[in-house]
RNA sequence: GUGGCUGUGGUGAAGCGGUUAACACGUACGACUGUGACUCGUAUAUUCGAGGGUUCGAUACCCUCCAGCCACCCCA
């Protein structure tokens, strides 16, 4: 049995990974132009950065990641998610000592031991981005704006932007409390998965879906009418903003996150299209991390896409690049002009294919109708003599006679520098 | 981590105990020895996810493993 891909990692063929470029060069586009910089961090960080960043009672840390012991006997992970290595470079490296905004982006695969599926698998890929430094809820309308504008420009209206807010420490602990009590009065008829979640992670009780459990907290406190004055002020500006740049969004009070450093705004641009996988981009304020990780108390909010999901959501569409030209010989003499001929277009920017075989002309025409070349030339004894050739259009046969240098031929292709 | 379904070539698939393992697409070459697409011809799975077992005989039945999908779970 010849070696396979290790389960859940997935290899990206070139046909699919004209796509994948499609959507990182527009998400640097989209978020270069709202002025966030690449930063490019390590996917192996210690394990204690995890802990304490995700969560220690998180499933992440419990039982997803990919947790081991170096040969210097450190314990290390493979990121399971971007913003804590990002966070931790950000403190480690003062970037707040130089600006005290910092707009930042990063993109590439992450790692989670989960069993795969759709849309779901052990390495995947993420783009995210974060801004630190403001508490203004400006902030978080802008990072809103910009996932959504990203969805625009990438051609996707599927994907919704839902909202909520998770309050803040001053408020959250008693919502917490009143939550829990609702729920303790109800707790036959939970199902077995809430029944636990009521000691770890009430909040959580709100997301369950089977059927029994939504009805049993259907009257269920909102995290909405527990906010204190300042949590409930700020996710007021947010929704201004919001109607101000015509962002179109909804409200899901019920909206829980799986890692434990978000407060105030959370949000997720979800889909009905991928099955049970279906939130696309998520993210969040995170106001409290920072200094938790032993930085000064800056806060932050940012967001990562699932590149694999929204990957999917662009279906099968095609975005390889295609020949320009490709260059066809009768035979072995006039090889060596065609290669010159092909190196000149090339170092011009043309792009251009040629037989590599010595194939049979009919063979070397079905390539670059293959190949979907725009045009094709054969070169035999009579041109190289002439210095002419006839250029056949290929989408409907026309031939036109041009002299055979870079000039002329960009010229006939429309394709000049 | 739990449950269910599935696994035949590069792809989509028929066959479901004894077949030359159908058909279509694709690919290669040719018909057309200087021009692709359409058409036609020829070739293209010693083998049915892997390993065992039952049987005179297994792609088909049984077991184990592996992989994929779906739901749960979780989440991007």
């Amino acid at each position: 049995m010849a070696l396979t891909a290790v389960k859940g990692f997935n290899d990206i063929l070139p046909d699919e990974s004209g796509r994948w470029q499609y959507i990182e060069q527009t998400a640097r586009r989209v978020f270069e132009l709202n002025g966030f910089g690449e930063i490019r961090v390590p996917v192996m960080e210690k394990t204690e950065l995890f802990c304490r960043s995700i969560g220690d009672a998180t499933d992440i840390v419990e039982k997803e990641m990919y947790t081991f012991t170096d040969k210097g006997g450190n314990s290390v992970t493979l990121r399971p998610e971007g913003t804590a290595g990002v966070m931790r470079a950000f403190i480690e490296h003062k970037l707040y000592a130089q600006d005290p905004i910092s707009k930042l982006y990063y993109l590439g695969p992450m790692f989670r031991y989960e069993r795969p599926q759709k849309g779901r698998y052990r390495q995947f890929h993420q783009i995210g981005a974060e801004i630190t430094g403001v508490h203004d809820p400006l902030a978080d309308a802008q990072v809103l704006n910009m996932l959504t504008t990203f969805f625009r420009e990438i051609g996707l209206t599927e994907p919704t932007l839902q909202i909520n807010s998770l309050g803040c420490p001053e408020c959250r602990p008693a919502y917490r409390a009143t939550l829990r009590s609702f729920l303790e009065e109800r707790m036959e008829h939970l199902c077995e998965d809430c029944k636990r979640r009521f000691d770890t992670n009430p909040l959580r009780m709100l997301d369950c879906k089977v059927p029994g459990c939504i009805e049993a907290t259907a009257g269920a406190p909102s995290v909405l009418e527990h906010l204190c004055s300042g949590c409930d002020e700020h996710f007021s500006s947010v929704r201004r903003y919001l109607d101000l740049s015509a962002t179109p969004y909804s409200i899901n009070s019920r909206m829980v996150r799986g890692l434990d450093y978000y407060t105030r705004t959370t949000f997720e641009m979800v889909t009905g299209l991928l099955g049970s996988q279906s939130a696309v981009a998520a993210g969040g304020r995170y106001d409290g991390l920072i200094s938790q990780l032993g930085g000064p108390a800056i806060p932050g909010i940012g967001f990562a896409l699932g590149l694999e999901r929204v990957a999917l959501l662009l279906g099968s569409q095609d975005f390889a690049s295609l020949p320009d030209l490709f260059i066809a010989t009768m035979g072995g003499g006039e090889r060596d002009f065609a290669f010159s001929l092909m190196d000149g277009l090339l170092k011009a920017g043309v792009r251009v294919e040629m037989d590599y075989e010595g194939k049979s002309l009919k063979s070397q025409m079905r390539r670059a109708d293959k190949l979907k070349a725009r045009y094709s030339v054969v070169i035999g004894g009579d041109e190289v003599a002439s210095g002419r050739a006839s250029f056949k259009r290929m989408i409907d046969g026309l031939q036109t006679d041009v002299a055979l240098t870079v000039g002329d031929i960009q010229s006939l292709i429309g394709k000049s520098e």
